[in-house]
DNA sequence: GATCAAATGAGAATGGTTGTCAACTCGGAC
DNA sequence: GTCCGAGTTGACAACCATTCTCATTTGATC
């Protein structure tokens, strides 16, 4: 459950690099903003590696991942927090919410069709003060 | 709000293809699919004015617009119909499941902070009990 | 040090999506 | 009905995030 857990992957010397970026910002950024970070920090990292790197550790469960509202993947370090967004239709305002009568709900229904291992994708649609 | 409120889009043959192709499912398909699906009714719609109109359609609050986990972006007729869906990893089964909670819950979220014109997508993913 | 699977990087390939632009259409003016 | 201009279309090129390929390098183990 924490970072230091062993995930399967090597330590070399470019993973150290994305996993240390990680740690420097607490957004949301794409592979390719984290790749050029890792150029201005002196770390020759190639763009392919930052991919698949981010891919393990989102797998791993180590990084969240979100899609931008034009389909570009973006990463963020782990929040301890399982959430969701209500996004605005208009300007795309995004606030993280949370809703455990979700999470139970979900797990709820799940098992009551026999399904394991869940996992849920829940987005909220709707007009901002400031747009409607 | 109704789908014949005018949205200063002229009602092409081209487009009325595409929101009577809507009209036809209720889950959310890819804008390929929906292209597809068009060529299979015998409507001769170009690919490029497939993405225009779903795009313009989305803007206009017509249709919601959802990026699955590939990036990709599906889109589904603003309905009012409350399901969602219970799909399996592995064979795709999928269950169709309410949810009147989760229903209140999003509502309510929205409303506290001040959003309009809620609208919704949720899906659980899980291993089937013929595939676990 | 030797060995081998895992990992890397450069560049090519992929594929969804958007841009381009000449040809076409719709609706209003006449 | 005809004309006109702006909106729309479609074929195809361009774009660009992401993934693939594969020869080379690296880390862990013996």
């Amino acid at each position: 459950m924490t970072s230091t857990e062993p995930t399967g992957m090597r330590p070399t010397r470019q993973r150290r690099a994305v996993v240390d970026a990680m740690e420097s910002f607490a957004d949301f950024r794409s592979a390719q903003e984290i790749h050029e970070l890792l150029g201005e920090r002196g770390e020759q990292v190639g763009l392919a590696t930052v991919y698949r790197t981010l891919q393990r550790l989102a797998e791993a469960g180590e990084v969240d991942v979100l899609r931008t509202e034009d389909g570009e993947a973006v990463y963020r370090r782990c929040s301890e927090s399982h959430h969701h967004h209500l996004v605005c239709r208009s300007c795309g305002a995004t606030v993280e919410v949370e809703g455990p009568a979700v999470e139970r709900w979900t797990r709820s229904i799940a098992a009551e069709h026999g399904y394991a291992d869940v996992s849920h994708a829940l987005e909220i649609f709707g007009t901002c003060p400031r747009c409607s």
